[in-house]
DNA sequence: GTATTATGAATGAACG
DNA sequence: CGTTCATTCATAATAC
């Protein structure tokens, strides 16, 4: 079942500096309908969650654990080798934290900077200096390299003037590399919002600015009840 | 009852051969998150649900099988494909030239070397630095495991374990290592179990069809895994 | 269609 | 710090 508006090939060419841009072209009612399906599972997300908290306040969940009771479905037969996780993994939370203490550039967080954030962090999931350390390290050094690759092989900034600058932890340089990453992984996910629509951002070709698909204030928030 | 945010008008005219199609223009980048965002919900909407379920029924949760049932609204609508490609794939002709720089044991992919080898690549078709270096990255690693397995399948007697291999060289002391969160708070609850309620309408309030713009086999899937 | 495998990409940690 | 390694995850390719 597929909306009326057809067309098998929607991509169009778009002419920049360098020769043509791919883009994806979306109709209004297309647009209607996304925007509409994200206000629904933001709604119904939060009316959960609530439903969660009038749960939860009668019974605890200390009990919640996904074991890997079940064993390991790859060691079957090898038995008793109950494979541990070895490398720390940020939670949502702890990463959300670390990107926007990232974000606010004082670059070289010092050893008590460390700490402090490792303190902070520590309340929301198992972590340690090292891997605060570490985590900074990689952040840098990568957001470094995606920014030389960035503009090494382009001369030309199109999209330009997001509302990020200096880290630019989404600008994606190449268009047909346009992998970059950050899928929420299930295990890791939870309740918080998940960061929607701030940063996104509608091209507009003929003026060269970029506008928000949705009104900032209000725009997947419905936040009511269904 | 609609979310309900005004937007403020964002067309734009588009030529096309049969005259002026309004639009909305979005980059792969901007499709993605947008696709990513979703996603983010559809899952987390997934483990409210099952954790609601747990929690009402009081239920042992040791016992709690996930089924593969997938009942979502939302994403099980037949889409057309806006969003292409998610990731580089080697051409063969690209893979044979991958395979001979490889072989030719300079195992060293510097910098300049990766470029080169990017735009040679390139005549046969899309390619980025990023996706050289990633492939000879995969490429020495799996085949050093592979080496590595190789040789211990000798010792024989002991059914393999595959991921334990005497690798001493990593093994770094780390007193504050792990992750499992051990003290699950409400915010950081996390389920593993991919089962949707069945009986969830997301949309019936808001729209009487159940579409989705994006293919739903090309990431809106929620869960991790099938 | 569904399950399995191969492999591109992401990332925490280690090295120099 | 920049680079590299090791591990993990998601998905294209493929088998069933």
């Amino acid at each position: 079942e597929k909306p009326q508006q057809e067309e098998p090939e929607r991509r169009e060419a778009q002419q920049n500096g360098n020769g043509v841009l791919y883009v994806k072209v979306m109709t209004d009612e297309q647009l209607e309908t996304l925007r509409k399906q994200i206000a629904v599972y933001a709604t119904i997300c939060e009316q959960l969650v609530e439903m969660h908290k009038n749960l939860t306040t009668q019974q605890d969940l200390a009990g919640v654990r996904l074991g890997n009771l079940y064993c390991d479905p790859l060691m079957t037969s090898a038995g008793h080798k109950i494979s541990a996780r070895q490398r720390w993994t940020p939670t949502p939370l702890q990463l959300q934290i670390l990107e926007r203490i990232f974000d606010q550039g004082n670059g070289t967080p010092s050893k008590q900077k460390i700490k402090d954030i490792t303190t902070e962090l520590s309340q929301h999931g198992q972590i340690s200096e090292t891997n605060v350390y570490n985590w900074f390290q990689n952040r840098r050094a990568r957001s470094k390299r995606k920014q030389l690759n960035a503009t090494s092989n382009n001369a030309e900034s199109e999209v330009e003037t997001e509302v990020e600058s200096p880290k630019d932890k989404k600008t994606k340089p190449e268009e047909f590399q346009s992998q970059e990453n950050s899928t929420p992984r299930s295990e890791e996910m939870c309740f918080h919002s998940p960061d929607l629509s701030p940063d996104l951002h509608f091209l507009d070709q003929h003026t060269n600015k970029t506008e928000s698909i949705f009104p900032s204030n209000s725009g997947l928030r419905p936040a009511r009840n269904l």
